[in-house]
DNA sequence: ACTATTATATACCGTTCGGTATAGAGGCGT
DNA sequence: ACGCCTCTATACCGAACGGTATATAATAGT
């Protein structure tokens, strides 16, 4: 592994365990094996480090969510189809989907929300274009767009999150039995 | 208001506009018009600023959760007492109630993870409480009630975070037919 | 009035922070 | 052999970090 891998490697590792801030750069680079200025040297600074790994990391997600999120008239497919694209990120990559949706909750002004904005901006687009989609088809929904795709957002990062607790190696598995279960209890409730 | 509030006060603000980490003691104590030692005074650390922070600004509201609870054989009741007491929460103390729910979803080794933590617990106990009861009733709930639970706490507070997203002043206000509504899509899904 | 306790500030501690000036090593074309 | 470009390290910067030793006002009990 070249050693700006290394760096990005180290540095998920451990924004993830212990956050933006509360990590040095210093640490970072002791721990990649290098010294600072071959650190700015890659990354002109710590922040740019931050972005880059989250964009390294988002890039194939967040295009597969927008391709699953193409509403072809199946709402329960596609909403079941961008479930999956999510779990599939969270068993592959399970730091990286922790870290990223830990900083999707930061205040707005700090720097790690500054950094992930324009992801969290890509990902509710394409789930409320389902919805917007889906609205030709289901008049109830008009209007109720924006509460339906962050309910739906909310219902599988919550599920997501849940998984994560039960495991104990950090590593998570979601069949698609589950995804389907949770799709319908979005779709017809808890009671059926 | 004498300074032990201010202080906590002015922690409030800073830390819900930038973040734990990101903010130093020096620029609290200036902010409230006292100098570090005062601070240090009546809080040990910054660690225990914070914990004194977060205890006296959830008691009310974690005691409010846990009798809204308290399942009596209306499911749909009880669901909807527990979501309007979120929704209070969030409209009385907003800058609060979004520091707290930013620091649940933070790195579970940082600081102020650890210090959510026993929040988190009884918050997620309590919601957990009223599916258990409920399934003696409703036998296709069992073996799911973590599952509903983290289920519904999901969607109540991404519902939330809707709302001020869309607020421009900051502040909120949620209508009892909008909780009715959330309670309702639920229990049924969203075709009804 | 004397003492003890509470509440406050000045000035400082060592450490770590993010970031850089400078220089050297290695390959590579000419 | 020379200059150029990429990559890397030593050693350092001023500033900010969390925290404290010490002194002093103010208040209250006796």
């Amino acid at each position: 592994m070249d050693k700006r891998e290394q760096i990005l490697h180290i540095a998920l590792e451990l924004f993830y365990s212990r956050g933006y801030d509360a990590v040095g750069v210093q640490e970072i680079a002791e721990k990649s094996g290098v010294s600072k200025p071959t650190l700015y040297y890659y990354f002109k600074s710590k922040y740019g480090l931050l972005e880059q790994l989250l964009k390294e990391g988002c890039t194939r997600f967040v295009e597969g969510l927008e391709q699953a999120a193409n509403f072809t008239g199946d709402l329960r497919g596609t909403l079941w189809a961008c479930a999956r694209v999510f779990a599939d990120f969270a068993e592959q990559a399970p730091r990286f989907y922790h870290l990223l949706f830990s900083m999707f909750h930061f205040p707005h002004e700090s720097a790690p929300y500054q950094a992930v904005r324009p992801i969290v901006r890509r990902q509710q687009r394409a789930v409320e274009q389902i919805f917007e989609a889906a609205s030709g088809q289901l008049g109830n929904m008009h209007g109720r767009q924006k509460q339906f795709s962050l309910g739906f957002a909310g219902l599988i990062s919550y599920f997501i999150e849940m998984k994560f607790e039960e495991s104990k190696s950090g590593e998570i598995c979601i069949s698609d039995e589950e995804i389907y279960s949770l799709v319908h209890q979005f779709m017809h409730g808890i009671y059926s």
